[in-house]
DNA sequence: TTGAAAGCGCTAACAA
DNA sequence: TTGTTAGCGCTTTCAA
């Protein structure tokens, strides 16, 4: 007697059938079940037929996780993501990108939040290894990657966002953060500023220094003398920002002009622009674009980023190497856009 | 001869190491490495160390998919989460609730978006189960979810958000969108307003319904007469929200107050209410709260929803679940929290 | 067209 | 403390 006639717990209630119950219920051998339910040629109608009829009864359902413990190649059709936050409009945006294009190819996505911590990268990254995902993108936020060299090396398909990884070779999809920072500086100076200041996040974090250097360089092409440009780092929150930007603009001698390195410190500047009484005499572009930015009074001028693009960009070249493509891993790098919208067109008060 | 000694491609850098490899170089049988891989007891110190040398070595990693197929329980520590949309605020803030409870218990979240596709939900649903999953997280939009009965009944946890199921009774964990509602119209009528508009979304969303009922209750409660309330729904993006709240309010005898039952009505009747420079004379109360929302002139009033509690919430009735609590399915209702910032206390024109 | 046997990488059960 | 054997649910291989 199997466990299939335990009289105390029906199979069909807590037992879930698998490929040999539905073999024993359309009376043909397990093998003709498994070419059914992977649609594989060599089957004649009438016995697809009965077993398909089984498996409906059964509620069958064929388990992946075993197919693709013996199935040549392996796959699990699932990958990794990691980003920043999942809980973070931007990540959200490339994770849907993301997952349009794998989902359309049968591939489940895991997502993780990484919180900048570089343990949780490499903990993740572990973690969803031990699952034998199909391939890895993330956003990199440890002082190196070597540490996937291995997996890298045995060709999990690896892309990197946002942020270019450090001691590896690997494909990236980044913004254009230099040129766009240089944009906000040219599209300031255009109009006329020449005091003009920029707040910025986190130094550790590449894309922060990368702006930073986008918009100095552009003031240094420009004649100003970058030495006496305000520069204020380290602003992870609205808050620090918000303090900074008063602090700033009540000094002796203050900017005309603000370039704001991403949202938080975008919003922490508007406030202090409103709490001064000064949003219409001060100058501000943001990086990265928000929700209502338009709706703002004045509206808020900012670099765009496209997060959608780059998740699209990330997913094509995710799937061409679990495809197969050998080719040398490339850096694709997407444009960002400026959008004027009023605060980035004020001029310098006379 | 193994595959090991293919000189054509070896294996330390294409094969992936198993149990077997670790096992015979560290000298070991195969179970003790098991033993070690898994912290269990049973193996002496020296033993172990020699164990972890010779994965380190090798770069191993446990497959837990293979380990799952045998151990008892079966379970896989990952399950899926199904969402309007991973790109949608609101949802992101739930899914960061429940990776954080889910992550601590070394439990992976596969993450999908349904786009209000009935066919979507059912054919996610079905690729998280053939993953074999430990548990689902849902919002609903299929007319009913008995279709997921039968994994149910065979034990599979299943929590439902934001919406309750229809056709299967089950955990659910939503916020009081009636009891919101009404507190809105209570807020408005306190403030004087006898004439007040419901702008909502589609009416095959649950919630949207919910939130009408319990506005429209209120108001009747007041002793407003129900049938002269203006009511405009199907309203599912910003656009159609502008529009209707412009019509509203160019009508002979247009409304003092409105109130919107989620983020895109409530962004196309702030616009509305610009245009026709009316900001500051008609009332506004949205439902859901949004970043920003006090920057805006005025600050808009919202009916605060609370995801990250959603989230908790349905995270700890699904690890309850895991664990073994087999009591009554129960729907959790998270309140929600009335945020002034003047739009909604604006007293209506003498 | 069909199916029996072997085995994917691992853990359970049991033996040494 | 350690190892051997069987077998999880499936696909591969190969024979009928």
């Amino acid at each position: 007697m199997t466990t299939m006639s335990n009289r105390y717990q029906p199979e069909t209630t807590k037992n879930r059938p698998t490929m040999r119950h539905v073999a024993a219920l359309a009376g043909v051998g397990i093998k003709t079940v498994s070419r059914v339910m992977n649609d594989e040629p060599g089957v004649s109608e009438a016995t697809r037929q009965r077993v398909l009829g089984a498996s409906q009864q059964l509620n069958y359902q064929l388990d992946m996780a075993a197919g693709s413990l013996r199935r040549a190649g392996r796959q699990t059709l699932s990958i990794g993501l990691l980003l920043p936050s999942v809980s973070n409009p931007f990540s959200g945006e490339i994770h849907r990108a993301l997952e349009d294009a794998l989902t359309a190819r049968g591939i489940a996505v895991f997502a993780a939040s990484l919180d900048d911590d570089p343990e949780r990268e490499k903990a993740l990254v572990a973690a969803f290894l031990g699952r034998r995902v199909d391939g890895l993108v993330l956003t990199p936020i440890a002082k190196s990657q070597s540490y996937v060299i291995p997996e890298h090396s045995r060709d999990l398909p690896m892309v990197f966002i946002d942020r270019e990884p450090v001691g590896i070779e690997a494909d990236a999809v980044v913004t254009d953060n230099a040129v766009g920072a240089a944009r906000a500086a040219a599209h300031l100076i255009a109009r006329g500023h020449t005091k003009l200041a920029y707040l910025g996040d986190r130094t550790d974090i590449q894309t922060a220094r990368e702006r930073r250097r986008g918009f100095i360089e552009e003031l240094g092409r420009a004649g100003i003398p970058t030495s006496v440009v305000p520069v204020r780092e380290g602003l992870h929150d609205e808050e620090s920002a918000r303090k900074a930007a008063v602090e700033l603009l009540s000094s002796e001698d203050p900017p005309t002009a603000i370039f704001s390195s991403q949202n938080l410190v975008t919003f922490g500047v508007m406030r202090a622009l409103k709490e001064l009484g000064v949003s219409r005499k001060v100058a501000l572009v943001g990086f990265d674009d928000f929700t209502l930015a338009d709706m703002m009074d004045p509206g808020i001028t900012v670099i765009a980023q496209h997060p959608e693009r780059i998740g699209k960009l990330a997913a094509g070249r995710l799937l061409a190497r679990i495809d197969g493509d050998y080719s040398a891993p490339t850096t694709y790098v997407v444009p960002t856009e400026l959008i004027e919208r009023g605060s980035g067109e004020l001029r310098p008060a006379r």
